[in-house]
DNA sequence: ATCAATTATATTGCGTACAATATGAATGAT
DNA sequence: ATCATTCATATTGTACGCAATATAATTGAT
């Protein structure tokens, strides 16, 4: 039976399969959309979140944005910079601690929670809300998952 | 009531509001968890993707590829062209349509599959399946609603 | 007080993603 | 047959995202 596959209810690399897949396929199309939303508040998708962060709570270090957005100092030093050039954010050391750096907002970005806040809806668009709460919980529980070093089920 | 911030329960720029961010940041933490089990094989993740569409149906188009993965040619043709030059597959031109470029598996291609069968094991780890199954289908049905363009509900 | 270990951020290099545009091949109306 | 239109892929430019590494500040053990 050299080369025989397996059956197709038992093939672990069928595409339908994966779990990974359709999240990665749902984040890209998500990408796209957010897109021509924010393009004229002058944001990008993980830009938009940085400020939903900084909205909530401000000033904050680059690591504790890290830790809510789940990203690191190699994605955010660099995207940060670019706020701030765009005069969104400011960065500055912390005096108590020089190897910290506060982002905080500047006016322009405290004024631009005011456009932002048809976003939501507008991506929501016509589309049903049904099912999106249980989908919003599954995938947290997923992120818990795995975000969880070593977690075992 | 000048400056004053919707109610917790109403505000919809609460990031923990969003279906979207869980999504970004599972994506983020699904790749960084691929990416030990798949170098070894020489693969980035979305390489892997395509491998898996590959080991189902070979040839095919950039363009069938693109439909199966939600990705057009700016990501496939250099991500193609490193996979080509790292010996995986083949791109040539369709004779019988010359627009058309049909991506082969050539024999190391076609050998990694034993290799990778261990992968989706690998990444399921310890963690038990509870809810995966509903978690797939509900992602899936978003990448649905979102990929149908103008679609309503 | 000293210095090794830790912590917070920055930098480098590589590989996606995507919008916008370009190029060349097939199609279709006339 | 001609040529505008459409189609499939490629290219360019910008912005992530991450592993690996670097740098400077703080902490902690002695």
């Amino acid at each position: 039976m050299t080369g025989t596959v397996a059956a197709p209810g038992d093939d672990p690399l069928l595409l339908d399969r994966q779990v990974c897949f359709p999240l990665y396929a749902a984040t890209n199309l998500l990408n796209r959309l957010y897109g021509p939303v924010l393009k004229p508040l002058g944001l990008t998708y993980p830009q938009y979140l940085v400020m939903l962060v900084l909205w909530e709570d401000e000033p904050q270090t680059v690591g504790s944005l890290g830790a809510r957005l789940y990203l690191d100092s190699g994605t955010l030093t660099p995207l940060l910079k670019r706020m701030e050039a765009a005069g969104l954010v400011s960065r500055t050391r912390d005096a108590e601690d020089e190897r910290r750096v506060l982002i905080g907002l500047t006016e322009q970005g405290r004024a631009l929670r005011a456009d932002a806040l048809h976003v939501p809806e507008t991506i929501a668009g016509g589309r049903s809300p049904e099912g999106l709460d249980e989908l919003r919980e599954g995938v947290r529980k997923l992120v818990a998952m795995l975000a969880a070093p070593g977690a075992e089920g």
